[in-house]
RNA sequence: GGCCCCAUCGUCCAGUGGUUAGGACACCGCCCUUUCACGGCGGCGACACGAGUUCGAAUCUCGUUGGGGUCACCA
């Protein structure tokens, strides 16, 4: 039950990390954590032509900034190095050489033009492509001759009568396949095995055995695949390791999520203001679930929760406003501090806060407060910025709605005005003080206190919709307040408004 | 189309022979309230279908239908 794991994510570096990679990659992460195991990080990057080192920097710093700190992996070294696929190469070459002198590969002299005919011919049947094998059983020395004319090649596993199957420990339990349908599948790229390059479905097994892996979690795509991969562990006399297959995570129209349907690439959802423990805990529930109905979790608790048991097996559609929820609950979480220091980058680039504004200076704890205020009202760290912007900026208009209902109204001005010398006469410019205040205002002239608040509140910020207008107006400090407030005044004129 | 996987509210998950089929998101009411949120209360809303097994099926079996994945000298 807790046999020692070493589990493995394995990205290929030909572009951004998506969701789903970053859901198996919190998954493999979770088992080997909370097995007491192993997590490597391998980038598969054999394909040389769609590689870049671009891509694997992104891939690095996104798990990074996750938290899913692998055990061995690229800059962290690790027993079973290397973990760049393409460092591997002559063992690969050593593997494939060894195959075809067993008899488990063969040379494949069929040209492109040939295979395409084949593919066609397959597609007009209306039938799986399988390869004809026409190169399976060529004769001895004319395989000689040819490999000594040099003419070029690819080698092609052979695969053997019979039926494929392995037993996933999970409830989807055992899954079969025909090995008849499979085909001989090329291991190696033409022109030869000292030119080519090996291909996915035997290096995957090869540096899968080389390292050790336990357990293999990816996604459901990968089912068709690793029937061949099994065969090549068992040609090269190797025992495969457990296979798990997680359920794909689709579009709101059940299609594979792809950019179509929104952000899919973990730096957007970086970008919109989402925490590492909001992703991780929605990502975690996405086809995984403890059995009772729990659904917050930090990555210690996912840790100890985590089971390979309660993984379910249907397919789950990404949903953004359940991720944007469980984002807000996990913001609720931390203390307001960290919420401002998390916040910071998202406020200045937005303009919403000075550009030299830092943790731990003057103006920090003043921040600090304006976030304890804004207390839950937002769910994604960009948000922020809206309430925050008026604190630091006078509102140079005012937002269209809060015109109609609020400085339009007939008596607004009056009020505001009240209002005004209310807080210019306040004894001490306090929440208390200037709610005790109001609260006599509001009963001398027989109002409610909305309505004496709501044109101070549009004054103050511009807008409707903010923190409560004592606190804001504390945060202002009186002078700030008395001048937003006549400006708004000479704009109500100008625009004959509130009379 | 072949092969493979899957099937409970719109969505994500509970539920493994006997439940008024539960929770969350979203949506809609009401309450709280200085706005917006938060919170509280309530509502809407599902076992795809058909056979079987059984005293009894969301739960087990088979079939149908539906959805998804995959069919490269990519990973």
């Amino acid at each position: 039950m807790t046999s020692p794991v070493r589990v493995r994510f394995a990205p290929s570096p030909t572009g951004h990390l998506h969701v789903g990679h970053v859901r198996t990659a919190l998954y493999n992460f979770l088992l080997a954590r909370g097995r007491g195991g192993a997590y490597v990080l391998r980038i598969e990057d054999t394909d040389t032509e769609r590689s870049t080192t671009e891509s694997r920097r992104g891939i690095i710093e996104a798990l990074d900034w996750l938290g899913l700190e692998w055990d061995e992996g690229p800059e962290k070294g690790g027993p079973y190095a290397p973990y760049l696929q393409s460092g591997r190469y002559e063992e690969f070459r050593a593997a494939a050489r060894r195959l075809w002198d067993e008899g488990h590969a063969y040379p494949c002299f069929c040209t492109t033009e040939e295979l395409d005919a084949e593919r066609e011919e397959a597609r007009h049947e209306g039938e799986a492509y399988v390869y004809s094998g026409r190169c399976r059983d060529l004769d001895r020395d004319e395989v000689e001759r040819r490999l000594a004319d040099g003419e070029p090649y690819a080698l092609r596993f052979r695969v053997p009568p019979g039926r494929t199957s392995w037993v996933e420990p999970t409830s989807r339990g055992m899954v079969a396949f025909e090995n008849a349908g499979l085909g001989d599948f090329v291991i190696w790229r033409r022109p030869s095995i000292d030119g080519g390059h090996p291909l996915y479905n035997f290096t995957v097994a090869v540096d899968d055995i080389a390292m050790r892996i336990t357990h293999v979690l990816r996604g459901d795509d990968h089912i068709s695949n690793t029937p061949r991969q099994v065969l090549i562990y068992h040609a090269l006399g190797a025992e495969p390791p457990s296979f798990v297959h997680l359920p794909m995570i689709l579009g709101p129209d059940r299609q594979k999520l792809s950019k179509r349907h929104g952000a899919t690439a973990l730096d957007e959802f970086r970008r919109q203001g989402y925490l590492p423990e909001g992703l991780v805990n929605y990502l975690a529930l996405l086809g995984w679930s403890e059995g009772e109905d729990r659904e917050l979790y930090s990555l210690a608790e996912l840790i100890e929760s985590f089971s390979l048991e309660r993984l379910n097996k249907t397919a789950a559609v990404f949903d953004y406003d359940k991720c944007r929820h469980i984002n807000g609950e996990q913001l609720k979480a931390l203390p307001a501090e960290e919420r401002a220091r998390r916040a910071l980058p998202y406020l200045r680039g937005a303009g919403a806060v000075p550009a030299e504004l830092e943790p731990d200076t003057d103006g920090w704890p003043r921040l600090v407060e304006i976030i304890e205020q804004i207390a839950d009202r937002v769910k994604l760290l960009s948000e922020y910025t809206f309430y925050v912007r008026p604190f630091y900026h006078a509102p140079t208009e005012y937002e269209e709605k809060a015109v109609k209902k609020v400085l339009g109204k007939s008596g607004a001005r009056e009020r505001l005005e009240r209002g005004r010398a209310a807080l210019a006469e306040a004894d001490g410019f306090t929440h208390d003080a200037l709610e005790s205040a109001f609260r006599e205002l509001a009963a001398e002239l027989e109002v409610g206190l909305g309505k004496l608040i709501q044109p101070l509140r549009v004054a103050l910020t511009g807008d409707r919709v903010g923190i409560g207008l004592f606190e804001t107006a504390e945060l202002l400090g009186r002078e700030a307040a008395l001048e937003r407030i006549e400006h708004c005044l000479s704009f109500m004129d100008s625009h004959d408004l509130g009379a």
